[in-house]
Formats: C-alpha cells, sequence, structure tokens
DNA sequence: ACAAACCGTTGCAACGTTGCAATTTACATG
DNA sequence: CATGTAAATTGCAACGTTGCAACGGTTTGT
C-alpha cells in the first residue's frame, strides 16, 4: 500500500493518527457510543448540555461519520449513479449533467458515482450492475427510449429511479423530460412566421422517446400551417459528422430544397452548416435554421442564429431532486416534469 | 422508503428475496464462512473440490461481495474519485475523460465518484472532502496548477493521487500530462513553414502549469525561427466567449496584425474564428490557425483547419491506469507520463 | 514411537454504525 | 416515604467482510 495509512487528514484540531469514531466521541464525553450516535442525528430526547457537548466534541475531533459502517447498517449507500450515454450528440451535456446533479447534491451526504456507458443503446448491462451491486440508492439514466428495457427493469426490480426522457410504459415512473412537442411546434411557428414554406426537420437517435414526439409535432405543426413538411432521419445522421456535413451539401443541390431547417441536435446542426456553406448556402440567405442549443458554441459562431435552448444543468438539478424524493418515497407518478423549451430567436 | 426492500434483482438462479452472502454460501456448502471467504478471493491453500463447491455455489445465488462490508473491514473503497473542473474551455472534455476513465476501470471492482467543482480554481475544499469522508481510494484531478494547492494537500496526506498536468513541486508525483511545450513548437513551426510572419499565441487560463509552459516554448520557437511572436493573455480571454470574438474582430482592425494563430483551446479558437469572419477575415486567406484540438466540431466546420490533437480518452486511462499502480503503493517518480501531440495537418 | 511439519479448515474478533429493549435517573404525586 | 411516570441514557446485537491464531488430521523425519 502507498498512502493507505496515517491519513489524519484535515480534521479540525491536530490530532493526528487514527480517523475519530463515535468511539473516540465516546470516550471524550464519558457518553456511551449509542447516545452520542442519536445526538449528532438529533435524537428527540436529550438533554440540552449533552447535545452540546457532544457537538462540542465532535467538531473538535473532526468527526464525520464512516460511509462504510452507516452503509453498512442501514444499507443506504447514499450514492446516487448516473449512467451515462456513450454518444456526444449534445454538446456538452455530460459535464452540465453531472454539474447539475453535483449543484442538487451539493451539501447532502449523497455521492454521485457515473457509470460510463460504451455504447450508444439502452443497454441493461449498466443497470444490472448497479443493481446487483448495490452501488447506489438510485439511478439517473437519460436517452431513454419508448420501451426502454432499464427502466423495465428498474421498475421490475422497484428500484428508485429517474430517466431523461418518458417512456410509454403504462406504469407509472419518475422522469424529467425537455418537452421536444413544444420544441417542435415552436420552431416550426417561426419559420413559417419568416415565410418559409418547406421545412426539414433533421432528427438523430430514432431509439429515443423524443425521437418519435418530436416527429409527430413537427408533422402535425406544418399540417396545420399549410406547408411542406420533410422529415430526414436516415442511419447516415447518426454516422459522423461528416456524413452529415454531406447531406447538407447534397441539400444545396437539391431541385425543391427545403427553405427552413430545424436540428434536434447542435452537434449536427453544426456539420449540416458545414455542408450547407460547402455548397454555397448561408444562413439567412435563402435558407433558415432553428437547432435545440446545449451549449455556447453555435451561437458564438452564428451570433445571429435562431435556436432553442435545452438547458441540461437545470435537467441534471431537476432529475436529481425528483430521483431523491423518489428515494425518501413519493410515488412515481407525482414525481414526472417537463422542461419548456426557451426560444432564442436572435434575427 | 420507496424500493428499498426485496431487491433481489439479477442473480443467475430465480432465488428471491435477500441478498446473498458468505454466509448463504456457507450455509449450502456446509463450509465455514472463512473458508467461503478464502476461496472467493482464490485462498492459496485450498482443496480443488472446495474450490469447485464454493464456486458453483456462488455462481448458483449470484454472489456478489458487499462493498460495505469489504469497505468496513479493509479499509478499501475501491473508488476512485475524479475532480470535475468547473470550465469548458477544452470542448467535450469531462466526456472523454469520464469514459476514458471507465474504460480503465472496465471489469475491475472500482467505481468512479464524480466530484465536481463549480468554480475554475485548483481549490481545496474539495480535494479535502474526499480525504475527510475517505470517498477513494485515489484522487484524480485536472488543470494542474504550478503550485496547485491540492496537489500540495495531497502531498502533505500521502493521499493516492494522480494529476491531469505537471506542478513544480520538488517532490515527485504521479502525473500525466499533454505536452504542451511540443504543441507549441510545432504549431510555431508550421506556421513557419507555411511563411507566416508574425504569430499571435492564444492562451487561456494563467493558473495552470500548461499555461507557463506552453508560453515559454512559443517564445523560444519564435525566436528560433526568427519571426514576431506576441502573446495575447488578457483577463478578457478567460471570459465569455463573446469577449473573445470581439478580440477576433479588433485583430482584423490592426494594422500590423498577425498573420498567423495559435490558439490552445477549441472553445477560444472557434471564438476567435467567428470574430474574424465578423471583420471579414477568412481562415487560409491572408491568415492562418492553428488550434489544440479536443473534439469533431472546429474540423467539421473547417475541414481544411490544421490542428494538433490532445486525446483525452486516451488521457482518462493513462491516468487511471498510472492512478490504481500508485494506490498499488509504486513510487511516483516512476508513474510520470506525457501525451505526444499529433498533427492532423489538413491544407 | 515421538516430535515436527504440513495441509486444509475453522472460530473469533473487529471494522463503525444504528435500532431496540432495557436500564437508570429525575421528578412529581399520593 | 413509597410509588408511578416520564425523561434521559445505555448495552447489546447485527449488518458482511477479512485476518489471525488455532484446530484436528495426516505425513514426514529422526
Amino acid at each position: 500500500m502507498a498512502g493507505g495509512k496515517d491519513k489524519g487528514s484535515g480534521n479540525g484540531a491536530g490530532a493526528i493518527g487514527q480517523r475519530a469514531t463515535l468511539r473516540t466521541i465516546s470516550e471524550l464525553t464519558g457518553l456511551s457510543q449509542s447516545t452520542v450516535s442519536l445526538s449528532l442525528r438529533g435524537g428527540t430526547a436529550l438533554k440540552e448540555e449533552t447535545r452540546r457537548k457532544v457537538a462540542e466534541a465532535a467538531k473538535a475531533v473532526g468527526y464525520v461519520p464512516d460511509r462504510a459502517g452507516v452503509r453498512l447498517r442501514t444499507g443506504k449507500t447514499n450514492v446516487i449513479a448516473l449512467v451515462l450515454d456513450g454518444g456526444d450528440d449534445s454538446i456538452d451535456f455530460a459535464r452540465q449533467m453531472i454539474q447539475g446533479i453535483g449543484q442538487a447534491i451539493r451539501g447532502s451526504r449523497y455521492h454521485l458515482t457515473v457509470i460510463p456507458e460504451f455504447v450508444r443503446t439502452q443497454s441493461v448491462e449498466t443497470v444490472r450492475y448497479v443493481l446487483d451491486n448495490r452501488t447506489a440508492d438510485g439511478v439517473i439514466i437519460t436517452h431513454t427510449g419508448p420501451r426502454d428495457r432499464r427502466v423495465q427493469l428498474l421498475m421490475d426490480a422497484n428500484f428508485p429511479f429517474v430517466s431523461h426522457g418518458r417512456t410509454e410504459f403504462f406504469t407509472q415512473h419518475a422522469y424529467h423530460d425537455f418537452h421536444s412537442e413544444a420544441f417542435a411546434t415552436v420552431a416550426a411557428e417561426r419559420l413559417a412566421a419568416k415565410g418559409c414554406k418547406h421545412l426539414l426537420m433533421l432528427v438523430g437517435d430514432d431509439s429515443t422517446t423524443n425521437h418519435h414526439n418530436i416527429v409527430t409535432a413537427f408533422r402535425h405543426a406544418t399540417a396545420r400551417l399549410g406547408i411542406v413538411g420533410t422529415v430526414q432521419d436516415s442511419a447516415a445522421l447518426r454516422g459522423r459528422p461528416d456524413e452529415i456535413r454531406q447531406l447538407g451539401l447534397d441539400i444545396t443541390r437539391q431541385a425543391n430544397r427545403p427553405d427552413g431547417i430545424i436540428c434536434d441536435s447542435e452537434m449536427r446542426a453544426i456539420a449540416l452548416i458545414g455542408g450547407l456553406q460547402d455548397g454555397g448556402l448561408h444562413l439567412g440567405q435563402g435558407i433558415e435554421m432553428i437547432f435545440k442549443q446545449t451549449s455556447d458554441i453555435l451561437p458564438t459562431l452564428f451570433p445571429k442564429l435562431d435556436s432553442i435552448v435545452e438547458d441540461v444543468f437545470t435537467a441534471g438539478e431537476e432529475l436529481t431532486r425528483l430521483l431523491l424524493r423518489r428515494i425518501n418515497g413519493e410515488a412515481p407518478e407525482t414525481l414526472q416534469t417537463l422542461f419548456e423549451p426557451s426560444p432564442r430567436w436572435r434575427s
């Protein structure tokens, strides 16, 4: 072992050596470990003086409850697990999500463990691992599919979780989701108001529930607005950026090409713009665009570009709040929220 | 509690109810818990038959060692902690880093917990928290400064850690770092070869060691090459992207402006390009650029743009490998590696 | 034949915590 | 002063694991 011993790090006083436990405080105050434990956790029936003595001693020795002890005794891990999707469609998704979660558990006893997925597929392995290993008290999953097998598994196990994204299951579960129907509708209306007659909706991952929602809403909106609506949803769009770039170039060469594009991912929007530019087509000059914004990157390059913001940080916060309440026993059906897209019209 | 009970999830056989422990296997096989424990961990002196019996029983009941038990007994958390910097200079940094770490601990008993920082400053609080709470067996920190207080604290506590970035401390510690001197040198040489006479180095966070290394190497390189080298390093560059965008615009208006730019961050490169374009200046037409690439975003928009790649995924892998060896007791000075930048010339 | 060495296995204690039943202490009442 | 009751505190067991000393049994050496 390298640094395995004598880590008497930052306890308030300069005490060295062994870590402070309940026993330490017990010996220091002359009270029993039970009393100390009780007092520290805000027990109900304790003398004011006892409380004070314990609190002082605890502070003096820099007592921090041992997670392993608590976990062994109570079964609570005080950990929430984030299953991190392997894709990178939404720019800066991982960082913002994690920061949001971090914000929500700040000051609490909870830790965050992240379990990376290596393939973009709602794989059940990772979640099963969490279940089998009692890794956490609750799980956050993202990129949820309509009949997501992870959700199924978690519901079957009656394990607390919250999904970023809705499902089509009859049984209710906690979720927080971007309101992609509203996104599609608002975007279509905006483009129509700008005079567009032929909209192209560029969507990616067809395994998610959002994919379905967004396409349906788009179809409704264009029909209602009386304009042409095309959905571009080939396998190519889930491929490497250069494929989408090629698509952008192809569009510029089409006979009756769309005059408005809606893009549900900033990454794809970038690739597409690259392709359009290759074909000599520039935004605002014969073609309009609205994209779902998750970072500042595209707006930095094209400040006049319309976007609709999905705030992933806030999503992370909200997901965590919901999960914590779920862990605390609240009913799933009371833990379902949507994030309303916030349009940023800049042109 | 919501789903706190009866999580007899995915154990191989269909056994329900309580989780399998050593006791379960002990009762099943008639052997003592000690023997079972020993056998499961590959004890030395055991009959072949005993081994087999234990292994079979363990598999049958889907035994997974309880982390809390192990941790309480041995003091090992089997967790590594990543202190996640709050900044987003390097696009996709967090995701790739985490994926890389995930790859390196795949199949091992290790988990990853992520501790988000909320301010871009080598704050000691987070690390102290890890120390006080025995959160992990080892820590990974990023964006290391020359006299990073976190490093100081970790060294003082003799706690296993590895830093993404070097320091100036005399005492040796484990690190993995991007070879930013090589980056600056290679980039300057490339631009000089392309005929540039006046280089601008655009650097951001002056609190990191890399900042210093990169500037020094740049100064040496330009001197050696006999060309003008300017370092742009104002407070504005650490501000919002629009400030850097403004800088880009300003450059186009300068009397004797640089004809070659080196940028140590993809995010800043994007903002700068935006500003240059605002001023009517396009890359390759009177101005060249090389940037440190950490994602596919900029190359997707400007495929002909030269870059030098920093592979953050690989860095995450390597950092973890080093940390694991450190935890295992290897000497810090044997755990220091550099990542050689890989140039991607495309013009 | 007896001691020594070995093999394979086991019981026990401890890690730090909490819930519960039981105990002690304090205080008011008859 | 005995008694009852409430308030305050405590001892004990258990959560699942592992290290260690010790066990009985067999083999080897002298």
